[in-house]
DNA sequence: GTGGTCTAGACCACT
DNA sequence: GTGGTCTAGACCACA
């Protein structure tokens, strides 16, 4: 289920491709620590269910965060969490 | 198909660019509402039926509106109507 | 559906491990020109089925043929009949 | 039309997935001269129609082509093979 | 279940 | 005509 409300929302048409959008959505809740480092995201399919949009939708927008860096891609297994960069010595509050 | 009628009729011939004119009268639906913020303006090829010109003309008369801010240009995706200044502070019932 | 009848024959409980009977088998057909150099074998699935065994029989089967190379194994995309040795030298005429 | 022959035949469910084979023939092409370094290459459809594949798929091997640096995508221009890193000095037939 | 590949369509902006 | 995006299905190996 998702916990997720009208900030998640997805335009179509608009100037920023679906993608794209979902890429920003996924990384936000990373940053926000809804995902944990080392832990999978939900499965492509589970994402496009999610976004309603189809698979190679919600799989592009993965592409582009594992392009970053965001996520790495474990084939068969699952996308996951990339360890932050320099985890707890500044900016998290610590 | 148009909503509009002899209100949007262009001149050709006259003092006044058509480009100009179509620049006029998409200022005018969009302060109108007709098209809301963020939302794409139709394509060069259907203005450019809707007013009986060459794809060229209804895409100056969309760059007189970008180059003004009304609306803005997102390369591949289309020209989108720009967000109110600011909406809130007079003029809107605040 | 298989076109294999009683010499196919796998015996439970005996002194040859399953999975080597069933690489024996598949060892048989491949020498035989049932599957051609570079097409794929049957997924494991349908080798559990087919023998009537587990998965992982047909996988520790499948591992035998790669171990001795009458097969490769090419991740996430099966295994495949190798090419014979030196087919050219003696027998092909070149 | 093609001046290419069975060399450049896909093979389907084989251990390489199609459009890595479709990028191998064109970067042979590119290399052989074929298309020349800042000449568009044929476009996604013309690619699909002449492999016998879904656009997707010609278009998945241009982007191998374009990831590796053999070719560089121009949005609504085409993909365009790079000049070469040292063109002529060595390794060419030196 | 996962991701990887592939098909066969579609609409779009832009040139 | 180009590439960019998107849909709605499909089969597969692998775990």
């Amino acid at each position: 289920m998702s916990d997720y409300g009208p900030d998640d929302e997805i335009v179509h048409g608009g100037p920023v491709p679906v993608y794209v959008q979902i890429a920003g959505v996924l990384r936000a809740r990373i940053k926000r620590g809804d995902w944990q480092p080392m832990r999978p995201l939900p499965g492509e399919q589970r994402l496009a269910d999610e976004f309603g949009v189809a698979r190679m939708t919600a799989r592009k927008a993965v592409r582009v965060l594992a392009d970053e860096g965001t996520v790495f891609v474990v084939p068969q297994r699952g996308a996951f969490v990339s360890a932050p960069d320099q985890p707890g010595s500044a900016g998290d509050g610590a």
